[in-house]
DNA sequence: TAAATATCCTCTACAAAGTAGAGTAAATAA
DNA sequence: TTATTTACTCTACTTTGTAGAGGATATTTA
């Protein structure tokens, strides 16, 4: 495995909506949490193809549930991250906070950038 | 303008680095930048066209600057952050963070995830 | 027990972002 | 006036992101 692939940004929400779920992570509570917590409108088919692609690549796995207890309907398809996921999801974590690193940004204002140019610690 | 659109994540890593590099971000600068700061090695192609797209949505803007100094060559086109370019940083953040919070992932390890189950603070 | 209703997933198609590298431009050095 | 260096442009393709109609499966109701 030379250099891994890096997750896209809205995979990155995904996994981490999974994450947050925990045990109740299936289809529509995912699209629940990202519309709760980042307002976030993703259309069905946009959720669903994103979590049968991380599952594809080994970053989430998934187990069919039963179904619904209140009032019916198909079964639910409960998902997971995988160690694969969680260091994906680290990566990609790490890669970006290393660029904010020293970087102030504040709504409308200017930046502020670090002194040393070109320098960063790697 | 409804719902703005969101930045991919190779955008904001792009972004960051022209923040980052302040007066000297230019192309084959801002390459190196992110090769250094996160181990990511983009082509030239993959990184003009992200610049390019970035500055057709109003996130970037371009100046030519003056030749190499030290042994000819091509002039530079700078780029710099626009308010616009600002605001969508700032949002993407945001949201990360957001689904972040509470979150603890360590390396190979088993995950923490908040007792509160689907509630998150707005 | 056959609708009606509710819940949740599959499928197909297309748009946008990410990736590559050969080729071009413009300046200095030999 | 050709070689060399620096840096950007162009074209083509792959991967991600997005959408919503439609299908599957269970409970309720008549």
């Amino acid at each position: 495995m030379a250099q891994d692939k890096f997750i896209g940004e809205m995979e990155h929400m995904v996994l981490l909506a999974v994450l947050r779920l925990n045990e109740q992570a299936y289809g529509s509570q995912i699209r629940q949490c990202l519309a709760d917590t980042v307002d976030r409108d993703l259309s069905i088919g946009a959720l669903y193809t994103t979590l049968e692609r991380l599952e594809q690549k080994g970053l989430l796995k998934s187990r069919l549930g039963e179904a619904t207890a209140e009032r019916g309907g198909r079964a639910k398809k409960y998902f997971a991250i995988t160690a694969e996921g969680q260091q994906a999801l680290h990566r990609s974590k790490q890669a970006l906070d290393r660029l904010w690193q020293g970087l102030a940004l504040r709504q409308g204002a200017s930046v502020t950038v670090p002194q040393n140019g070109m320098e960063f610690p790697a």
